[in-house]
DNA sequence: GATATTTGATATGGTCCATAACAATTATCA
DNA sequence: TGATAATTGTTATGGACCATATCAAATATC
């Protein structure tokens, strides 16, 4: 059996687990030396993303939402009455990696397939009623134990600095 | 066939793919409006990472470096004598999925496993001549293409604050 | 009206991540 | 000392995610 996506046990915290066993036996110094490694950005920026996910699964954890669920349900909310490819698109999500996903959200009942009457080779997607109060808990929780949580750590403006520069990087790059 | 780690095509850019076609056809107004999603700071990271790992991709090109192999070849060079799983756990990598990684790396010739006389359990890890030679070349590519793209877009001082909210999510979050 | 395109879907394969289990070796400690 | 436990590298395996090709139905194009 494998953890689902709500996974609680992450097996590798980096740093920790390379001490921690040796350690106790033949003293302290045998930490590795990180080296020009934490001045790579990439490096960082993935262990930082890595954190967050973690983090955001851990506070979802009452409503089974993963990043990418949550992502589908805010942007379908934003934006009622278009298809799967305009979503998943929008997403970078590939249209056949899709279906499943949406499969999930709407057998929990989240949000529906409605078949366009335009164009009856599309699906119009739409929440429903439990996904928009369920979305609407989400936001919550997101705002009061994630972001909060990441404000404390770093302060408003920071974040807010923080967030432009990823957003430039994501944008412009 | 597929693309192999030095991907090229990427198959779908998030805001780019969305429009593109019905722009065309039906004017300008159809594009979707990401609401809170670019506010949530775990999106806007996971596509920045996506972003740099794909230019990171492009700038080794020559070399067939991924994130993951330049990680190890810097750790090892860094840390000569270690064993795979001081330097697997380090990296935040599980020991099973370390061995295929080192395997691709020993047969290009970058490392070498060799057994330890203290401990016959154990294999030291060493980069071979090539190993640093490629290390060495990999370093002035990542400089001069990679990092100094992103100093030309975020500004010196910016990067390095950057850097340093990523370090404090990645080790403190 | 013939041909091409788009949409949702299926099948499939690759990569990465995580767990269980094993043989060889070493550590522990009764 | 010798039985038991723990560690190292490894294999096997399965899940999650990503990417491509292909299909039938519907629509667009010419």
């Amino acid at each position: 059996m494998t953890v689902s996506k709500t996974a609680e046990k992450s097996a590798e915290k980096p740093a920790e687990a390379a001490r921690g066993r040796k350690d106790a036996a033949e003293g302290p110094g045998e930490a590795l030396q990180l080296g020009e490694l934490s001045e790579q950005l990439g490096y960082v920026l993935k262990r930082a993303q890595l954190k967050v996910f973690e983090n955001f699964l851990r506070c979802m954890a009452s409503l089974q939402l993963t990043p990418a669920q949550f992502s589908v349900l805010l942007l379908v909310e934003k934006n009622p009455g278009r298809n799967q490819t305009e979503i998943a698109s929008t997403l970078g999500i590939l249209r056949p990696n899709f279906v499943a996903m949406l499969d999930n959200l709407e057998s929990r009942d989240l949000c529906a397939r409605i078949r366009s009457t335009n164009d009856r080779r599309s699906h119009i997607l739409v929440l429903t009623d439990k996904g928009k109060a369920v979305l609407a808990r989400a936001k919550k929780l997101v705002a009061t134990k994630h972001e909060a949580r990441l404000n404390e750590l770093l302060g408003q403006s920071n974040r807010e600095a923080l967030l432009g520069m990823l957003s430039k990087i994501a944008n412009e790059f």
